[in-house]
DNA sequence: TCCCGCTTGTAACAAAGCGTCACGATTGTG
DNA sequence: CACAATCGTGACGCTTTGTTACAAGCGGGA
């Protein structure tokens, strides 16, 4: 395969899983990882593993298995997000200070450059490394600092206000923390987590 | 399709994707909605999505739509989700506090039931409507309260402990929010959240 | 009332994706 | 040097999904 192609959906959502496990398994102090380890990991399947990563490479050992640090690269090389990449974070509540004073972010290599609020007592406020910003200056900021990814970590009825306020400032992928639909043009992606309905979903493979 | 057979993981799949969206629309205030409307939000075939449909019976209206909450209440039967569940937090901090605090889970008839830390200082701290417990106390607990499903939003060098205390209460679902990756038996499914990964997957999509 | 537009339910076919089995090649170990 | 482990890769067939098409049913407006 050729990687000036588009990969197809189900290549990157599975190379995504390779690269959450790989850093996970890295952090975990093991440097090198076989294709049926992944498999257990991710419940996709070991030949399935290889054929994926073998249509960029040769990447592995035969006989030992993949280097957990020279796949990790490599896989973030397939999907082009290798460097530094800056996000905005709409909340400085609960969840905003959870998901700001988290490594993952960092680890892959994701910057929170930012934290917007609407409530004035927040403003100012320290919350990791940043202080909460007016969202007064939402467009400036991103603007600035070339940000088109925003996380959005407001109660439900504010998300629709967040989420219009992140696209007038150009950004394009946006995820939505709250329980609300938000309506985006057609050129924005939003991705809405629901810890619950995921939840349903496992416990339907559960039932006996 | 008989009910009675057991639902292929990618019907599962979408089975939630439509209970997340429909949950979202009904608090929106829409009481109907048709394919093609889900089909945009959840970027699923608005055909794939009537065949999922009929195949457990004639839920919508010709000329119409379907109605959200008669739906929601389908698709719950089908995934065999209707009731009250229970589930055990680990994980008294930020992270904890915040998913302790939102409405998503009781939305989904999802009761978080106890939640545990190790630190003696948080024990008894009020979260929610609950007190925290002392992670001594979540055998008895969990058993006495029915719990199969844990979340843990420990710190990644507390999360294996978290998951052997669970796994040893009784849990079968876990569902992790640190970056650990978790030893387990193979009858314990593991959930772990990584959202991360998910941007970057996002984010390849975006490329011009 | 009657017509028209919208949407579901469903069939048929093609295309893509994925699991499975198989097996040679290569590596490290004892 | 023999052996076990593991990758890279091909072949085959099943399953899933996308696409197109269209009849049937529903509601609104003339």
């Amino acid at each position: 395969m050729n990687t000036s192609e588009r990969l197809t959906v189900g290549v990157a959502a599975r190379l995504s899983r390779y690269l959450q496990v790989l850093t996970q398994a890295r952090k975990m102090g093991k440097d090198r990882i076989s294709s049926q380890e992944i498999a257990e990991y991710t419940n996709i399947n070991a030949t399935q593993i290889r054929r994926d990563l073998s249509a960029f490479g040769r990447f592995g050992k035969r006989g030992v298995g993949y280097r957990t640090d020279a796949l990790l690269d490599e896989i973030r090389k397939i999907l082009r997000t290798q460097g530094q990449h800056n996000l905005a974070l709409v909340g400085a509540g609960r969840l905003g200070s959870a998901i700001a004073s988290s490594p993952i972010f960092a680890e892959h290599g994701i910057h929170i450059a930012a934290i917007f609020d609407t409530d004035p007592e927040k403003i100012g406020e320290r919350i990791g490394e940043l202080r909460a910003s007016s969202m007064d200056d939402i467009a400036q900021i991103c603007r600035e600092r070339n940000i088109i990814v925003g996380v959005i970590a407001v109660p439900a009825e504010s998300a629709q206000d967040a989420a219009d306020a992140l696209i007038d400032a150009g950004v394009k992928i946006v995820f939505n923390y709250s329980e609300a639909l938000l309506d985006t043009p057609a050129d924005v992606q939003v991705h809405t987590s629901n810890p619950a309905v995921e939840l349903l979903y496992a416990m339907y493979f559960h039932l006996t």
